[in-house]
DNA sequence: CGGTCTCTTGATTGTTGTCAAAGGCGGTGG
DNA sequence: CCACCGCCTTTGACAACAATCAAGAGACCG
């Protein structure tokens, strides 16, 4: 089993700290695709994600999903709504396999609160959420080419290891409307992609300018 | 002047506390209009609005802005970049006359985050903000139908406050759509709106539904 | 009473989603 | 080894949505 002394967030812990951390927690391995929390449910547990990564995205009344934001391990799940206590603001769902911690916060809430690391740490959590949303906000009103630009800019690395319908969904479009636009790129000479979706660029400046 | 023990944000702390800000921070009284802070500025301070109501938005490259939230007093402001050493992230501008309280938080920042009961109180507002945000993320992928009809059920009772061009600019759309919408919800019968802009439900369900 | 701003309406355009069809590719089971 | 299935991708046709452009009517203010 994991040590908890081995998780950054307790490194910094007393024994006894850690003790009622490890009393009313609980470790679970979550596989890809697995939901680990669903909005508008009340939250029971705070997540620590140990391993792997999570999406968080939204899904309306129509049941379309509508993505937000990613997290890496290691990373706190779900702490704004076990310490605001209002329900889930978002689904949470694994991206790959995980390893999660889940703690039961009505024990060991006000631990977080009252110390000064833990309020630290949990600081700086919500401020990552908050450039992740900021982020996504702005996102939003941007047209499509201009999206998929900033994402194979930024991306561009792991876009060979993913299909375009994936990479569709995180850009919140259609795989058909991703396609057209990728097309016209090529087509424009600003990038170009082998047969194993490896992307070059050519024009990289037009791509940045597009929004312009 | 005001007295710093006056802010909710102060009320519990030390003389030697309040004096400590008392001698970094300055007021400053701001127009409706008025820009606190731009987007991308590196911040110099961190401000705590007294008195008004500030809108924040984002502006893109072609200049359209896209409005995300409002806050009223007392709130902080700013703190996100203040405290995470970033530019600003979004711009900040009254919506009314307001009364701001400047500080040099490069002087007193640890202070913020080492005091048990400001650093509870920054952890609050951190919380607001996400809420804030996770909100507009989801009224982004509304249709502008429904965002009209949300708009309408939360602010009913400021409604007939404010212009439809005003309006508009909060619901990211143009006076002409919104407009249009408005005139489309008349002939429905899902509402009434009287010569003085004062709104009337006759059929709130039928809005509530709009997006299922 | 002239000017500015708001609101409305029509016509048009650009963008993106939807639907449908077809080809490719990989895996599976007979 | 081949037939088949399922998924991904591409392409075309189309529809829905909302912005833009333009014009005109009305309200408010100096």
């Amino acid at each position: 089993m994991i040590d908890l002394r081995n998780i950054s967030y307790f490194s910094k812990l007393s024994d006894d700290e850690i003790g009622v951390i490890k009393k009313y927690s609980v470790f679970e391995e979550f596989d890809a695709g697995d939901v680990i929390y669903y909005e508008d449910e009340k939250p029971v547990y705070l997540f620590v994600l140990i391993k792997g990564s999570v999406d968080l995205y939204k899904t309306n009344l129509k049941g379309k999903q509508f993505y937000i934001y990613h997290i890496n391990a290691v990373d706190l799940l779900g702490e704004v709504a076990a310490f605001s206590d209002i329900t889930y603001l978002v689904t949470a769902e694994c991206a790959t396999k995980c390893t999660v911690l889940k703690i039961d916060y009505s024990k060991t809430g006000k631990f977080f609160c009252d110390n000064p690391y833990l309020c630290r740490e949990l600081v700086k959590s919500l401020y990552e959420r908050i450039l992740s949303l900021v982020n996504a906000v702005d996102d939003s009103s941007l047209k499509t080419k201009e999206r998929v630009a900033k994402y194979i800019i930024q991306e561009s690395a792991s876009f060979k290891d993913k299909t375009y319908t994936e990479i569709s969904k995180k850009l919140n479009m259609t795989p058909e409307t991703l396609s057209r636009v990728l097309n016209e790129f090529k087509k424009r000479a600003y990038i170009e992609i082998d047969d194993h979706h490896e992307i070059t660029f050519i024009d990289e400046e037009k791509l940045k300018n597009l929004g312009s």
